[in-house]
RNA sequence: GCGCCUGUAGCUCAGAUGGAUAGAGCAGUGGGUUUCUAACCCACCGGCCGCAGGUUCGAGUCCUGCCAGGCGCGCCA
């Protein structure tokens, strides 16, 4: 469904485009600006028309302001979704509108009937969009610039699937490269020292305490036959896919934990053993993309755009990163998806010119793939940086900080942030400052919400029925208002947040909502107030407390009753 | 050296395709509801929007250069 305020946008926007037309100027719909002012006391919406149009006309903005103001007047936006009720020019030459307080009532009353679906709309229905990210190597267990991505692509997908798109959450595992040897090789190490053997990590392996731990859960089951054969290789193959086995299934546990569902986990091995590896190879061969040289394949890269070319098979014949890679975008786009996303973090970014020229050398457009980056987390403790590090052992994971933050803190504080931000978590202020965390104070209002519901409901009144036969004209009061025209923007502002991939649109909404409602319960009774009244109250209250709840479903934050 | 990200109040950050007096939380100071949740509300204090140019009727926002911090630049993944 389309959103009340684009639907009122649209309607101004072609009135505007009329006006204009009718005093025999000239501007492209696109670029008339229709806009909702910082100060509500500039009215409901406001167009720079008049200013933009100054140049051209070559006259005052003022008087063209006028001139549009009164052709306007003459042919208004249709009055079902733009009841103007007044226009004024302001400044050095805006138009603002005003509408007839059945606009705001309109946006409250679709609020109540749409529910929990209040805020889908159909800004990009027919789109298909996929997700890929955390996407961690499965050599280890997941940090916290992964717990940022898990909040930062969970949210993003359920946005575009909320403005009508289709839209998946993918995570790869890259089980089939180098690392993975190496964390076989480690484990062994491990599991050979707890036998009282001679071992030592290699050197580039990985040093970690879990995969002492890993290896005292190995022994301790039932061990395989191929441990004790004489078969070295294969031990070290087994074991490294074994391993790997246990790295997913944990991460799989702690995203689950942190309430989190992928629709696919992808796996590279099975890129290497259905061919698509090589199937890809000659794709780019074929599109004339591939050259040898000094034994080894290269992809010309730098056809587009990238800075040089790329090798995509080493002299000694192993495919490098790139070419599976490839392949797996390559296997994304035959699934049907349209546009891809990735989220990586920031040590990646040198990595997507060349990806990128390689799905245009295949033929995609650059617009159907895009990646962001996410960027570092610095962990605070006692004021100063936690270091993480995977080869040194001693990392913050992503479990140690869901246990000690929790998920909805950490879900809300990550997704407050833009994502291309470098961010500092403070530690002991997401743990023991419960006031501090904003997320409290949206939850609050939530809970605040159902508690003045719930005094209703003690007090005899059924808020339903309250509801049905609401007065809504009855709300007057400027909070009241503030709040009725918050609820209106809600829709659209989840197609924003979609459109730009910025979640972080929705808690500054959700925070700027709660800090509305809180200033209204402060300065008005629900319960005991003149009955009308007190009936559009509860509406309105139902209303705000619904699209709280929508907005940290989007985010997938609890919105309790209780606190 | 090249590339990406960042630079806004003491701290952490918003600032919506360039718009009207640059906002919030925390910290600091001082207040508030005998009534539906004080995890709340109100007021005060606090700004050369890194610096310098440019485009524009209008720039925190766009362009150029510089400064500072972070990250990345393998026939590694």
């Amino acid at each position: 469904m389309t959103p009340l305020i684009d639907r009122t946008v649209a309607a101004v926007r072609s009135a505007i485009s009329g006006a204009i037309s009718a005093a025999g100027w000239s501007l492209d719909e696109g670029s008339i600006v229709v806009e909702t002012p910082r100060d509500p006391s500039h009215g409901d919406l406001a167009t720079t028309a008049a200013l933009v149009l100054a140049k051209e006309v070559g006259k005052n903005p003022r008087e063209i302001a006028e001139t549009l103001q009164a052709r306007i007047g003459e042919s208004p936006p249709a009055a079902d979704v733009a009841p103007l009720s007044s226009m004024e020019i302001a400044g050095p030459g805006f138009l603002n509108f005003r509408f007839a307080g059945s606009w705001l009532e309109g946006g409250l009353v679709e609020t109540l009937e749409q529910g929990g679906e209040y805020g889908q709309n159909d800004r990009l229905a027919g789109r298909s969009i996929l997700f890929e990210f955390i996407s961690a190597n499965p050599t280890g267990p997941l940090n916290v610039v992964s717990a940022r991505a898990a909040a930062i692509g969970d949210t993003l997908a359920a946005l575009w699937q909320a403005a009508g798109a289709r839209a998946g959450r993918e995570y790869y595992i890259n089980d089939a490269g180098r690392q993975v040897r190496l964390l076989g090789e480690s484990l062994e190490a491990r599991v050979l020292q707890l036998q009282g053997e001679e071992a030592v990590v290699p050197e580039q392996g990985y040093h970690g305490d879990y995969l002492v731990e890993m290896a005292e859960q190995f022994l301790s089951g039932e061990v395989p036959a191929w441990w004790g054969g004489s078969d070295r290789e294969k031990r070290t193959e087994e074991l490294s896919r074994w391993a790997t086995d246990q790295v997913v299934a944990v991460q799989k546990e702690i995203v689950e934990i942190f309430g989190l569902h992928f629709d696919t986990w992808f796996r590279e091995s099975s890129l290497h053993e259905s061919g698509a590896v090589e199937e890809t190879l000659e794709d780019l061969r074929s599109r004339g993309h591939i050259y040898e040289s000094e034994g080894a394949v290269w992809f010309r890269s730098s056809d587009f755009g990238d800075e040089k070319d790329r090798v995509l098979v080493t002299g000694d014949g192993r495919p490098t990163y790139l070419l599976p890679d490839v392949a797996y975008h390559r296997d994304k786009y035959a699934r049907g998806w349209e546009t891809l996303i990735d989220l990586w973090g920031p040590d990646h970014h040198g990595y997507i010119a060349r990806m990128s020229a390689a799905l245009e050398a295949l033929g995609h457009d650059r617009e159907a793939f895009d990646v962001m980056i996410v960027q570092q987390v610095n962990l605070l403790r006692g004021g100063e940086i936690v270091k993480m590090s995977k080869r040194a052992g001693r990392l913050i994971e992503m479990e140690e900080l869901l246990e000690e933050v929790g998920r909805d803190a950490t879900r809300f504080f990550f997704l407050m942030r833009g994502t291309s931000t470098h961010l500092d978590f403070d530690l002991d202020l997401a743990v023991s400052a419960n006031e501090e965390n904003p997320v409290y104070y949206v939850q609050y209002a939530h809970a605040r919400i159902s508690s003045v519901l719930e005094h209703a409901r003690s007090e005899g009144l059924d808020p339903d029925a309250e509801l049905a036969g609401a007065d809504l004209t009855r709300l007057i009061e400027a909070e009241e208002r503030g709040l009725m025209r918050l609820l209106v923007d809600y829709p659209g502002l989840v197609a924003d947040a979609a459109e730009t991939f910025e979640p972080h649109r929705i808690p500054a909404h959700l925070r700027q909502l709660s800090a509305a409602f809180h200033h209204f319960y402060h300065n008005h009774r629900v319960v005991g107030s003149e009955p009308a009244v007190q009936a559009a109250r509860l509406a309105l209250c139902a209303g705000v407390r619904q699209v709280l709840a929508n907005g940290l479903a989007l985010l997938g934050v609890e919105a309790p009753d209780r606190m």
